[in-house]
This record gives C-alpha cells, sequence and structure tokens, in this order.
DNA sequence: ATTAGTATTAGTAATCATTACTATTTAAAT
DNA sequence: ATTTAAATAGTAATGATTACTAATACTAAT
C-alpha cells in the first residue's frame, strides 16, 4: 500500500477519538485539513486500512462505523444519547460451548449490549 | 392494526421458515400468492409487525433479516454459506458484570458468533 | 345492506449509505 | 528525469429502505 496523505489524515482521525465515527464524521472532519477530499476516499481508504488491519470496521445496526481498537472486544451501545462505550466480555467459556454443543468453530464474537448509560436516569 | 390479507400473508411467511429471510426473500415468496404485492408493502408490513412485537428484526451485517422467534436469543453465523443458526446463550452473569462495573443498564443483549458450521470441513 | 371514514395498498419516486467509474494526479522505483 | 502503477476528485450508479399519492378495502355505525 503506496503512501497518501488523504489516507494518513484518515487514520489519523480514527485514532484519535472513542466514539467509533461513522464514515460521513470522518469525511467532515477530513475536509478540515483537506478541503477537496471526497467521500469516496474516505470510504476507499477506510475500507482498505481495515483490510490492512490498522483499523477495524464495526456494524452498528444498518451503518458502519470504525475502530483503532483491534483487540477482541465489546460494545455497550446507549439508547439515549447514541453512544458507544467499548467494553471487555470474557467469551473463552462461550467459545469451547458452542464448538463442543454445536460442532460451530467460532473465529469471532460480536457482542452488543443495548441499554442505558450512567449519564440519564 | 387492521386486518389486511397482505400482512397476513407476510407473517405467515416469516412464521414459515427458519432461515431469518430478509425483505426480498420474503417479497419473491409473497409475489407467489399475491402476484401484485409491492415491495414497499412488505417492508411496511415487516417494520409494522415488528413493532407489534409479532416477529423481531435482526440486523446481519448491513441487511435486515426477519425472525418469528421472539424469545431473547442469539445467532451463529456461518462465514462458508451464510446460514444463520438460532442459539440460546446464558447472559445472566453478563448483564449484572455491566450494570455493577460500568453503571449500564443492560435492555438487550446481542451475540452473534461468526465461524463455520459443520458442514465445512 | 349502505355509507362513511380511515388504514392499507400498488406503483413509483426519493433517500441514504456505499461502491464503481474515469480522467487526472502523485508516489516511488528505475 | 522518466516511467509506471496506485491513488485521487468528482460524479454516476447501486442496493436497501422509506416516503408519497391516488385508488382500494376493511370495519364500525347507521
Amino acid at each position: 500500500m503506496r503512501y497518501s496523505h488523504q489516507r494518513e489524515v484518515i487514520r489519523e482521525i480514527i485514532f484519535s477519538t472513542n466514539s467509533h465515527p461513522t464514515a460521513d464524521w470522518v469525511y467532515s472532519k477530513a475536509k478540515k485539513a483537506l478541503p477537496n477530499i471526497s467521500l469516496g476516499t474516505v470510504y476507499r481508504n477506510l475500507k482498505q486500512l481495515t483490510e490492512q488491519g490498522v483499523i477495524r470496521t464495526i456494524h452498528d445496526g444498518s451503518l458502519a462505523r470504525y475502530d483503532w481498537n483491534k483487540d477482541p472486544h465489546d460494545h455497550m451501545k446507549c439508547t439515549s444519547c447514541g453512544s458507544m462505550v467499548d467494553i471487555k466480555l470474557p467469551n473463552d467459556d462461550l467459545k469451547k460451548m458452542v464448538k463442543n454443543q454445536h460442532d460451530f468453530e467460532v473465529s469471532d464474537v460480536e457482542i452488543t449490549l443495548i441499554g442505558k448509560c450512567n449519564k440519564h436516569d
């Protein structure tokens, strides 16, 4: 993968936040540094960075979000403020159980906890 | 919610399968019974049936699937054949842990296990 | 049974997120 | 410096889903 200024800017944006931003959010941030950058460039690079294992794509309902944290981890999504926060949950037992009881070889576990964070009552 | 023949056909289609069908699949099935049914009608009714708690909408990556099984349960998704199979995983401990350690009130837990089912090596 | 009122429909247009296309630009190897 | 392929901006296209609208069909009240 050849160097590109645009990709570097996009990478830095992802690494600068814990907010699991969408492509659109990254685009609006990137435009401040590179006013001519196009949305297609943002999408293309987010995909490439994901393929290279530099960042990670996560699914929030029907739209994609991006995360610099590649460690296996899970998410808490607040229904009041929409925030997505990282959380590490143990899942080794889960994997073993599924392997033994259902003959299903788990390569990845995606857990999203839906609820209300402590900012709301 | 007033009775409609279209909605009843759609409901029956969902209840007739364990395959977690997409809106498009439901549409093609529905057309066999009602050749003039429109895709918009399918989407509208799938949404209404979800809102009424008759069926459940689940997210598979970026597209929606529908499930007659409203009991809290999880899914195994096979990367080889794309199949989605129901599985019930214990998550009470998970909820408690998150409640205590993160002050986050969990209302729903979504777990998807990605891997290979026993039809593949 | 007829009427009246409103939810529902078919058909189509619009929206939203994402991807594809293309002529031009740019990184980097010779 | 020249060459070559990857990357870009800008725009068009796609795919899933939703919105719109005039016509239709339930259903409750007469």
